[in-house]
DNA sequence: GCGGCGCTTCGGGGCGGGGCGAAAGGACGG
DNA sequence: CCGTCCTTTCGCCCCGCCCCGAAGCGCCGC
């Protein structure tokens, strides 16, 4: 926790509803360019250029400029659990009529760069039922079992310790409930999407920043998933 | 998750100082009054009665009147979480120099009304251990065994069950780990007051919001807690 | 019932920040 | 080497809101 300013300052960072649609739509954990942040965002390139700015400043993006494209991304998994509690909050006290893009929304999708909804909590649930993760300092390790029963999987478990932690939680909002983050998390999800266990959807329409976050379970992912893990569909 | 403008609207309730002030002093649980809050935030009391008007009119702040005090508290747990959340990222973005109230802040400390720091984390990860949680829908419900072990401790579950949820997990910025919210984590904080197992640390200033949530394990707390949960000190 | 206290509402000043249009960097492609 | 495209910087306007001082309202205690 930090001083009263330093909060509100981080906080200002997601209080306009450009910045927060940016954010939103850089949850799907795709590098997105500036002129389609604009376009997300509803407004014009000039503006979209000065929020980019002070949100690379305040450490909430990360940019990487490749050519004459800039490409912008969550700066850290920190980022995206508070922009995913604090959509949690905000849906709680101003609830909407029907959840975005309906059930789906709930039942898989991308948080930054790891799985969240009910496909996400199933799959931390499994990890530890199965004994494959253990309770470690700042988060979680792989026993030996686990660092198998991973590998047997398709995960790319050196890629993952690469992260800056290997696997810690990061509470779902709409389930109320941890799933996995850190680099297992993302080498896990990048693993399911590699062999096609799960796919994004398409978005439906251009201008929603949460469109591009839903992901589905392909029946062979749920086989899969559900023998090594016991996922249940 | 909401819309951008609804996502923004609830962030810029916490983008001010004064705002974000207020909110900190409440996050020990307490209800304090407006008057008390305008000196924590340090601003007149014009300036804070129309920041807590905006606080209650967004559904973050409930007020209790009581004769010429009107006591404010945070409206839910999810409130709690989503300022704990963020308070981590801003820690993260703008490291303070040292933790604020030393170290004794991650040790134990109050998150709303339940136990938080590494005390708050290790009794979560005794409770599951011991088997007295199993996962239910929407978070944690009592084993045979665990309500009985609860019983024993001294923990009003009838009281717990009067809360919205009964146990669910808020996520610990400061351990990276879920420690128990809900009414289950309530009561299980009050137990430990109650019983002085845990005590209240005298607050350093009177303008620091933070001051008020410290909190020490007595060595009666730390003998029971271990025995019990197998909470290490 | 009357003063005192806590809190809120009202009016006015000031500042920060968002938005656009125009123009200026860079990088690619012919 | 020059047009084109993406992006940023600059200048300007304007809206929103944060703050304080003064005044109004309600509750308590004497």
């Amino acid at each position: 926790m930090t001083s009263p300013a330093a909060f509100a300052a981080t906080a200002a960072l997601l209080a306009e509803p450009p910045r927060a649609a940016m954010l939103q739509a850089l949850l799907s954990g795709e590098a997105l360019t500036a002129g389609e942040l604009a376009r997300v965002a509803g407004i014009g390139a000039p503006a979209a250029s000065t929020h980019l700015a002070r949100l690379v400043e305040g450490g909430l993006v990360a940019v990487h400029p490749q050519g004459r494209h800039r490409y912008h991304r969550l700066a850290s998994e920190e980022v995206a659990a508070a922009i995913e509690t604090l959509g949690g909050l905000a849906a709680a006290v101003a609830p909407p009529r029907r959840w975005p893009h309906g059930e789906g929304f709930r039942a898989a999708r991308l948080c930054y760069d790891h799985l969240a909804g009910r496909l996400g909590v199933a799959l931390q649930a499994g990890l530890t039922a199965r004994g494959w993760l253990a309770p470690a300092p700042g988060g979680w390790a792989a026993t030996a079992a686990g660092e198998a029963g991973l590998a047997a999987l398709g995960v790319d478990l050196p890629a993952a310790r690469t992260a800056r932690r290997f696997a810690c939680d990061c509470m779902d909002w709409s389930e109320r409930r941890p799933h996995l983050a850190g680099g297992l998390g993302r080498e896990l999800a990048a693993c399911c999407l590699r062999r096609h266990w799960v796919t994004r959807l398409p978005g439906t329409r251009e201008g929603d920043p949460l469109a591009r976050r839903r992901l589905g379970v392909t029946p062979e992912g749920a086989r899969r998933l559900h023998e090594a893990l016991g996922v249940a569909a």
